[in-house]
DNA sequence: TCTATAGTTCATAAGTTACGAACTACAGGA
DNA sequence: TCCTGTAGTTCGTAACTTATGAACTATAGA
């Protein structure tokens, strides 16, 4: 009887640069670790769909794997279903500002793909043009 | 008989961030991207050994290829040999402060290795007090 | 031309990732 | 208690990626 190893957190001092980089240079990971930075709780089969792509459930459990194991995300089981939320705050005290610069850039790459009828009206900036 | 294929120098637009995530998440690249950083200009077979390391060169050579594909170093050759810088102030435009915030986690993060003896002291920061 | 140096390409072995099938884990009935 | 459904994990394996030695190209200089 095959059983279920423990679910695996690095402490913080154990997540490295690599391991974060790696771990979101997957464009399915980035998404997840994304929407989990905005709706905390949000469960494996929340997932089961990202920009209108299906993933199938054994492949986002390993990528939710990857991503609780480089330290990003933590993972709580709650009855039947497991609960993730990201470790953003430890991350930030131990290298500032690089998941958010990572997200960020995540965005703006995002923004550029939508056809220009399709963004979001830049926020206005203090130099705003004519 | 083989020909040598051009260098390939993604436009700056055709850069992406999983690219970068993905080059910098190899320590050899991302020593290799941090030397440039410095020392703008460096060849080759300057990083045929890094931290204590002894790298083939049929793996150097991938590795920049890595580097110069994601868009990260531009290459040029001079006579026999290839001289590399980074790409930094055309990547920080698109992406601000992507690349530099990832090149000082890895500092913090090497610093940690350190014996606490070897670290250079940490500059003082403005705010730094009792 | 020949020789030396710098770097690239190719073949392939080693490692990693994706995903279906089969499984574990738990909850809520009957 | 057993049964059923739902959520997620593990395993096997095929597909992909990476590392490296051997053989090559490209260039400089004698």
């Amino acid at each position: 009887m095959r059983s279920m190893r423990p679910l695996v957190h690095p402490s913080i001092e154990d997540i490295t640069v690599e391991g974060i980089l790696h771990a979101l240079s997957d464009p399915v990971r980035a998404a997840i670790y994304a929407e989990l930075a905005i709706s905390s709780g949000a469960t494996c089969s929340n997932f089961l769909k990202i920009s209108d792509r299906d993933i199938p459930k054994s492949t986002l459990s390993q990528h939710f794997r990857a991503l609780r194991e480089a330290g990003l995300i933590r993972s709580e089981r709650h009855g039947v279903e497991m609960r993730n939320c990201t470790r953003c705050e430890e991350i930030n005290q131990r290298f500032p500002g690089l998941v958010m610069t990572i997200m960020k850039a995540h965005q703006i790459q995002a923004a550029e793909r939508l056809p220009a009828t399709k963004r979001k009206p830049a926020a206005k900036k203090k130099t705003g043009g004519a």
